[in-house]
DNA sequence: TGCCAGGGCGCCG
DNA sequence: CGGCGCCATGGC
């Protein structure tokens, strides 16, 4: 086994069945489980509790969170850790500093609890296309299932990877899919909004890209696709553009505000970083739910 | 069986 | 503009 010392974040880089590894140190209280567990992405399983696999960026990876609170990138060397997957898991922003800023904006004690169980949790920076296409697939339908449906179109219609595992597949790929086969991956009336979001990004129409202006200009801008609305917009500005200020507002976070927080209640007052303090609610909420209904 | 799921569209007043 | 029925599908 070779072993390179390295600076800055990242710790070593070492061989490991024949493929490239990394280990990342200073990473604070980022936690793989809740990252990739918390309902932003939908197309990564754990192998174990502390580590989570799948695709992004058209990549087969693995993120395995250690005892010794570094993370092991397993299919990564260093240089694609500094130019694609720090930016992704957001290593690259100061998560403990986001965490006093929405704690500073409001004594509601249940966005402090909702922190506080959160905290952890980094917003990814995922492909916008992706993105845009899966919370497209979201709307009334339910995570598990969502997971399904990706799946198979990533399956059917993404470049296969040398692990057998399949890219998310392009709209290019989409567009030349069509409707029909679209419908036939269990997508029911969202065929026709992926088709048109597919059309619109592959033609030109839309150029994710060279989107730019404020997140409520962007999100005007992504409503011009059929299918999407302010919800779906939202959740693809959060987790695929990066802007942690998006504050989606789906049945989870309608129930939130409906349990803990009086009527009147401005959520843009959150600031900055309400994005990030809208996905520890939503996090949160799910966790209460489930410990009732157990 | 009926209800719900990280909603949005079309239509109605 | 706000409210409401509808849309496919599967798990509970």
């Amino acid at each position: 086994m070779s072993e390179t010392i390295l600076y800055g974040n990242v710790c070593r880089e070492f061989d490991e069945y024949g493929k490239k590894s990394v280990e990342i140190g200073s990473i604070g209280n980022f936690s793989v489980a809740k990252t990739f567990d918390c309902g932003q992405c939908f197309r990564f399983e754990p192998l174990s509790k502390r580590h989570y696999s799948g695709v992004a960026y058209g990549k087969s990876i693995s993120f395995e969170e250690t005892e010794k609170h570094t993370l092991i990138i397993h299919g990564s060397n260093a240089d694609d850790y500094e130019c694609l997957w720090k930016r992704y898991l957001g290593l690259d922003v100061d998560y403990a500093a986001i965490d006093r800023d929405i704690l500073s904006r409001s004594d509601n004690p249940a966005l402090h609890e909702a922190v506080a169980y959160g905290s952890g949790i980094h917003i990814l920076r995922q492909e916008p296309w992706e993105t845009i296409c899966s919370f497209i697939i979201s709307q009334n339908n339910n995570i598990p299932r969502i997971k399904k449906i990706i799946a198979a179109m990533s399956e059917a219609y993404g470049d296969e990877l040398e692990d057998g595992s399949h890219a998310f597949p392009t709209a290019d790929a989409l567009n030349k899919a069509g409707e029909k086969s679209i419908f036939e991956l269990k997508t029911g009336f969202r065929a026709k909004y992926i088709a048109d979001a597919a059309n619109k990004v592959s033609g030109g129409a839309l150029k994710l890209s060279a989107l730019n202006g404020d997140t409520e200009s962007l999100k005007t801008k992504l409503c011009e696709v059929k299918g999407i609305g302010p919800k779906v917009a939202l959740c693809s500005l959060l987790f695929g553009f990066g802007r942690l200020d998006a504050f989606p507002i789906d049945v989870w976070i309608k129930r939130v505000t409906e349990k803990y927080f009086e009527p009147e209640f401005d959520f843009t007052k959150l600031g900055p970083y309400a994005g990030v303090a809208q996905q520890y609610l939503f996090y949160y909420e799910r966790y209460i739910q489930s410990k009732q209904t157990k």
